[in-house]
DNA sequence: GTCTATATGGGGATAGAC
DNA sequence: GTCTATCCCCATATAGAC
């Protein structure tokens, strides 16, 4: 094992890089191509040899975790609905198939601090209109065949209740992975709370599905709520 | 009334205005001052007379929405610890004092389409260092106070896990103010769900507690759930 | 208070040598 | 594939007239 899993990333790798790195940590308009050649060490004209302009650059830098993730989640939705053989499979289940794939493609890599996990809630705000729309084509599909079989695991929702339910889940999973400064201040402070201050990504998955199955399982317009 | 309520805004306020809503549609980073006062009409030396520099005029964009929802969230909180004479309130009733003020501040104003709305949610992932404390700043002392009380309501939950939920709950109604078109597509489709589109705020902010309420009344990492 | 004019620096993109 | 050099535009900020 001389090399560890190619330690030598060619130019466009560590272009694609830097440019997640700094679109993730300072925005993606107000990032420059300037910046990012000089974090990568390569030159500028290396970025429109290789993608062509900054907005073929900031395409990439999202398909390249978007869509593993988006397909690992299928994957799973897959296996799920195969093994509940035509009834519902288990809400919990579910929504570990939606979020667990997200939370380890947002997850710190072993060297660098953190990566993925600003952009992520980025994207679905930052971008006049162009970058909205690729956001769109990337998750509509995945988000619709979520939305189908949570909606059979809920029958007290209705079907706009469940898209909107769906949204404030998203919302719930892309501010877990934000440690804002506000959230932190209180929470751990003295040496009290002895709690192993680097926890499992199993764990916080777990306390955000059951956050969010909570949230699915409570009472919709009609009528009764947890079954 | 020859002037319904300060028709002609003066410089100042045209220019907050104008960057209140670029800075949401388009990143505050990303706005430059001169689409601002072309925006409101205004010269580029007039920003620099009234703010001093852009910088400051984004501080002045976000305290002006910030300090009084935030006022209107704790006078709530007070008079429902107020009225609960010791004991705890409900945790429906404080989340509304948490989210409703959020959502009237969000909402669209009566002539233009949305304001507000964008901005909040970058402003949880903008700015590199300085807008962040910023918003800590302004945000950490009701956030604090807002967890003691609900801590107090959901005694099934460890200080940890409030805070880690309180963050969930800001993801889910960040994301509830907005209008991703991934979230539409498909949810009003035909013509055969009749309901109002222009629904009440009311109602919005009904079927938002109802989410998060049960998300935090959801078991926690020791035992039991919803009581 | 509001304007014009300007100083100074950074932005994306490209041509063309190697 | 990678470099240097360059075009042209836009950014914030300020000076100074009115």
């Amino acid at each position: 094992m001389s090399h560890s899993e190619s330690p030598e990333h060619g130019t466009r790798e560590r272009l694609l890089d830097a440019a997640e790195r700094l679109f993730a940590e300072e925005g993606i308009r107000s990032t420059s191509l300037r910046r990012i050649i000089r974090e990568a060490g390569a030159n500028l004209a290396a970025v429109h040899y290789h993608f062509g302009s900054k907005a073929e650059l900031v395409v990439e830098v999202l398909a390249r975790r978007i869509r593993p993730m988006n397909a690992e989640r299928l994957r799973r939705l897959d296996r799920l609905e195969a093994e509940a053989a035509g009834g519902a499979p288990r809400l919990g289940d579910v929504l570990r198939a939606l979020l667990g794939p997200a939370l380890v493609t947002m997850r710190p890599s072993r060297k660098g601090p953190s990566r993925f996990r600003h952009l992520m809630v980025r994207l679905h705000t930052e971008g006049g209109d162009d970058l909205r729309t690729l956001v769109h084509a990337h998750f509509a599909e995945t988000l619709q065949r979520f939305s189908v079989v949570v909606g059979r695991c809920c029958p007290h929702l209705s079907r706009r209740e469940i898209m909107e339910r769906m949204k404030f889940t998203i919302g719930a999973m892309a501010f877990s992975a934000m440690d804002h400064p506000a959230f932190r201040s209180f929470g751990e402070e003295s040496g009290s709370d002895t709690e192993p201050v680097g926890r499992s990504d199993e764990l916080d998955l777990d306390r955000l599905v059951a956050y969010v199955e909570g949230g699915f399982r409570a009472a919709g317009e009609k009528g009764e709520g947890s079954p």
